[in-house]
RNA sequence: GGAGAAAUGGCAGAGUGGUCGAAUGCGGCAGUCUUGAAAACUGUUGAGGGUCACACCUCCGGGGGUUCGAAUCCCUCUUUCUCCGCCA
């Protein structure tokens, strides 16, 4: 969420902003506005009622204490027209609050000026490319072919305990599930991030802390019994363990990793991309939250891109990564780099992690402060990415490991499997 | 699931109708002392709105109510703890 402040002094420079997105924000900002100014109004009517009646019931007490009760009743009779005019403002200004919040909530995060314009993901800006990619023999297979080859992944099984999109992974491929989650999280803490064990499920407050509501609320699994929502990412209750908190500058950077599977009702979204694993309604993913100093998170953010890439060198993977373009840019975003790994056999880039720069648009939902050096409350920075999503990291070992003699593990995660072929 | 107790500032913990944004202790910060540190002493120390700055307003788990006036009384929800039941 957008601060009212930042509005109200850099109005143009954010409607210009948003434009990126391809989106005219001048109406809705000019209604926020005006709503602000119709808020700040009704309030201070409200603080003069309460302010005289405050005064009023004090004088009260006093002359009750003095035996003057005369006196305090004919007072007593003027604070009605007082509660009256309360009540009044008070139901309005809630009312305004109200209305100004669902706006605010309609705006999404204004991009970062390194971000291109665009409008479809053709647009977003290649800006890295590393690893060579494999020429594969005649004969080899999609990863959905090989899974079935090896016995590794039972996507019917699947269908038959729960649905389309929840695979189930069986022996050597259940194990080098585990051996990826396994080597992340330690690649992640070797790198400083303290390891997380998270809920999978979140309240609405969450959801609305970090931006999945209202935008998302269709992409996430409610469970309505008891109003949760399974965590479409480990994002949402990792970011949410600071949501209220005012920490300490010195306590930055603040760096979390945490393992947990995903839900995602990726409603809409079928046909020939989705074979697979290449999306899914559950999947697993290891992620990195950082929450930072304003003036440090970009520097953060290119270190985060560093990290992954390292991942990715050790795995031996071929990826590029993308600077996402306005169009395509995350709602709740100022800055994403996606990173994609080239999956060989179907030809095509799967994206298996996007580490973003919130800067204070979650921050400001979440009421995520610092203490500065003047002891004043600022909004921090918010920051994630996955490191990484396994199923398309999978699928990209599948297909540009596959030999004639079996699937090859990649070397870094032989002590992991304990296995270095798939036969 | 049943019965009871409780929810107050970073933490602990007082406060049962007005002078309470809230005693006290710990912690934090600043200073005195010290070569430095510790100890001791002194001061300071919640969040948000509003204002050029003041004033002023709101917040004692959430919501509603009673009252001229509520941390304090009533209703309701949530959460925590204890006991019983069930159970990985």
């Amino acid at each position: 969420m957008l601060q009212l402040q930042t509005l109200r002094d850099n109005k143009d420079t954010i409607i210009a902003a948003l434009q990126k997105r391809n989106i005219d924000a001048a109406p809705i900002v000019d209604s926020v506005l005006l709503l602000d100014e119709k808020r700040r109004s009704t309030q201070t009517e409200l603080d003069n009622t309460l302010a005289e009646s405050n005064k009023l019931s004090k004088e009260i007490g006093n002359l009750y204490k003095t035996g003057k009760a005369q006196e305090a009743n004919v007072l007593k009779e003027k604070t009605g027209t007082l509660k009256e005019d309360s009540k009044r403002f008070g139901d309005e200004l809630n009312a305004i609050t109200e209305q100004l919040q669902q706006l605010l909530y309609q705006i999404p995060n204004v991009p970062h000026e390194s971000v291109p314009a665009g409008s479809t993901e053709d647009d977003n800006e290649e800006v890295f490319k590393e690893g060579d990619i494999p020429v594969l023999k005649e004969g080899s297979l999609p990863h959905w072919e090989l899974a079935k080859k090896y016995d590794i992944i039972d996507f019917e099984l699947g269908v038959k305990i729960a649905g389309a999109g929840f695979p189930v992974y069986k022996g050597k491929g259940a194990r080098l599930q585990r051996a990826l989650i396994t080597y992340f999280l330690d690649k992640n803490t070797e790198a400083g991030y303290t390891e997380m064990q998270v809920p999978h499920m979140v309240n609405e407050a969450s959801g609305y802390g970090t931006g999945q509501l209202p935008d998302k609320e269709g992409q996430m699994y409610h469970i309505g019994a008891d109003d949760l929502y399974l965590i479409p990412t480990a994002e949402v209750p990792v970011t949410n363990i600071f949501r209220d908190e005012i920490v300490n500058e010195q306590d930055f950077p603040i760096c979390m990793t945490a393992y947990t599977p995903c839900f995602r009702r990726e409603a809409g979204s079928y046909g020939a991309h989705v074979r697979g694993l290449n999306r899914l309604h559950q999947f697993d993913k290891v992620e990195i939250v950082r929450v930072e100093h304003p003036e440090k998170s970009f520097d953060a953010l290119d270190g985060m891109v560093e990290h992954v890439k390292n991942i990715l060198r050790e795995l031996k993977l071929p990826y590029r990564i993308l600077r996402l373009c306005g169009g395509d840019l995350g709602f709740t975003a100022a800055l994403t780099y996606d990173f994609e790994v080239f999956s060989t056999a179907q030809d095509r880039w799967l994206e298996i992690s996007s580490v973003s720069n919130f800067e204070t648009y979650q921050a400001n939902r979440l009421k995520l402060r610092y203490k500065d050096e003047n002891g004043k409350s600022q909004l921090a920075h918010t920051l994630n990415g996955s490191a990484l999503a396994l199923p398309r990291v999978l699928a990209g070992i599948l297909e540009n490991y596959q030999t004639a003699e079996g699937i090859q593990i990649p070397e870094v995660l032989v002590p992991y499997c304990g296995f270095d072929m798939i036969k």
